[in-house]
RNA sequence: GGCGGGUUGGCGGAGAGGUUACGCAGCGGAUUGCAAAUCCGUGUAGACCGGUUCGAUUCCGGUACCCGCCUCCA
């Protein structure tokens, strides 16, 4: 099977060939750990983890290497924790900062987990790879591409003739926007931090340049170079990281590693949007996956919506698509309940997921493959994509316990209402099931109480 | 201002230069105490204007509108 991915660098669909099959290596931006993850920052990890299952199915799970890092060097961070020792938290500034990272790892880790998304194989965090993060400013700074200035280390970008390449724009253009923040310790306003000082109230690290912490975008490079070498195949985010943080990337890797190509193929999300809108921080729109859980939306049902638009378009979140991707799942997991899964997945299904992640096309052909009643391969195909596993099912199952004693109740009423032609007590109860939520099916061989989309077991109390 | 992307039937959303996407909703039928579910049947859409072609929604150019990046963001 020829996986084909479309390259953000060469903007076309490319055959897919690793540099060693044996050894396929991802790396994938992850979260910066200053507090719950919002459902847009869930979009790529479902994205990379649905191509994750894809390269581990073609190349087998132990010849996949993916490292999602984890960034717990934020201003932010730091915020949180000043405001907290400011309100009297107990410990140093690094306690705190060490305390609000932690615990947001841990959130973020059982929020993901609850998407049906496998943990990656290293999580690095930016804090335990300063000392390979000052190794390469090092580097760049012999090398000339780059300079110390006023406690500062900055990149100079003029000594990258391959800048602009990714995000598919000159040095000119961008002067030409004339946002980039000046400051006078530049050579020139396009240049980036690297490294920067740290006063008494934030946290740092002895370098050679004095106290201070690496910016922004040297950890990536730092830490996918530890753990994946200075080329690795592929590279995925959020298209927002595309500039500037994957170009400075690439031209701090590729300066420090001439010979090496760096990152191969860049893959990147679209943007997840809320009426219509991005999801922002700055236009205050966003809610985390954890308010979504907490309202009673299953992982799953978040993951399948997610997969219902391809992953290079923008995705609208909506209750419309929330109930239709629960109605669908519900259907599913009732066809495949009892049934052992197919040795391997429809061709279909890997032909669509090879094709550049096509996602909506492989959900149609899991609908084909429902209607056609193949419960074995509907259950293996879908499992390809993280669905319908054992570990996402039990929202599917809450509540059937009372509806089986009710299903017995309503049967006897039938058949009782079956002579006495008063039918009242039978529709009044087929109401409730129905305002609760449950599809009732009565035939001849019995009656048979199903959850169907929007099923509140809290609503079936009065029964 | 610079750069990039998008525009498909009632809604969501794919692929393909010429043949039904698919899902949801709708409609007709079977079935049912009535329903629901299920099954069968049913829709002929691709912003606008040109061009290439025997043939374009699919390729090329332009226009309009929408969105994103250029600033913390996945």
């Amino acid at each position: 099977m020829t996986i084909r991915l479309h390259n953000t660098l060469t903007r076309s669909k490319e055959e897919f060939r690793p540099i060693d099959p044996q050894n396929v290596r991802m790396y994938v931006c992850g979260p910066t750990v200053y507090d719950r993850a919002h459902l847009g920052n869930a979009r790529p990890v479902v994205v990379f983890d649905v191509l994750y299952r894809l390269l581990r199915h073609v190349y087998g799970p132990g010849h996949v290497t993916y490292v999602r890092n984890i960034t717990d060097v934020d201003d932010r961070i730091n915020e949180t924790a000043r405001k907290r020792r400011a309100a009297g938290a107990a410990g140093t500034l690094e306690e705190l900062i060490r305390e609000r990272t932690e615990e947001t790892i841990a959130w973020y880790h059982a929020d993901m987990a609850a998407l049906g998304t496998l943990p990656p194989g290293h999580e690095p965090r930016a804090t335990d790879h300063i000392a390979g993060m000052i190794a390469m400013i090092e580097g760049l700074i012999e090398r000339g591409h780059a300079y110390a200035a006023d406690g500062h280390v900055l990149f100079r970008v003029a000594s990258y003739a391959g800048y602009g390449r990714l995000s598919g724009r000159t040095v000119e253009d961008m002067i030409a926007g004339a946002r980039v923040e000046v400051a006078p310790y530049k050579e020139d306003p396009m240049d980036f931090v690297l490294w920067k000082p740290s006063d008494d109230d934030l946290p740092g690290w002895d370098s050679p340049w004095g106290r201070g912490r690496p910016g922004w975008h040297i950890e990536c490079s730092a830490m996918s170079e530890a753990l994946l070498g200075p080329e690795f195949d592929i590279h995925g985010g959020g298209i927002d990281l595309q500039f500037p943080h994957h170009e400075n990337e690439i031209a701090q890797s590729c300066c420090a590693h001439p010979q090496a190509q760096f990152a191969r193929t860049w893959l990147h999300n679209e943007m997840l949007m809320v009426e219509g809108r991005k999801m922002s921080k700055s236009l205050g729109n966003f809610f985390t996956v954890r308010d979504l859980l907490d309202k009673g939306v299953p992982g799953e049902v978040i993951r399948m919506v997610f997969l219902g638009t391809h992953y290079r378009k923008p995705m609208d979140w909506t209750e419309e698509k929330r109930r239709e991707a629960e109605a669908a799942l519900r259907r599913w997991r009732g066809l495949t309940a009892g049934i052992e899964p197919a040795a391997s997945p429809a061709p279909g299904v890997v032909a669509a997921l090879s094709d550049d992640l096509n996602t909506a096309g492989a959900i149609a052909e899991l609908h084909a493959l429902a209607g056609a009643g193949d419960g074995a391969g509907l259950l293996a195909s879908a499992r390809l994509m993280g669905l319908l596993t054992d570990e996402l099912g039990h929202w599917a199952e809450a509540g059937t316990g009372a509806l089986d004693a009710l299903a017995d109740r309503l049967a006897a009423a039938r058949a009782a209402a079956m002579d006495s032609k008063d039918f009242s007590e039978v529709d009044r109860m087929k109401a409730a099931l129905v305002a609760a939520g449950v599809e009732v099916r009565m035939s001849k061989a019995g009656v048979e109480l199903l959850p169907g989309a929007g099923f509140d077991p809290a609503k079936l109390e009065g029964l």
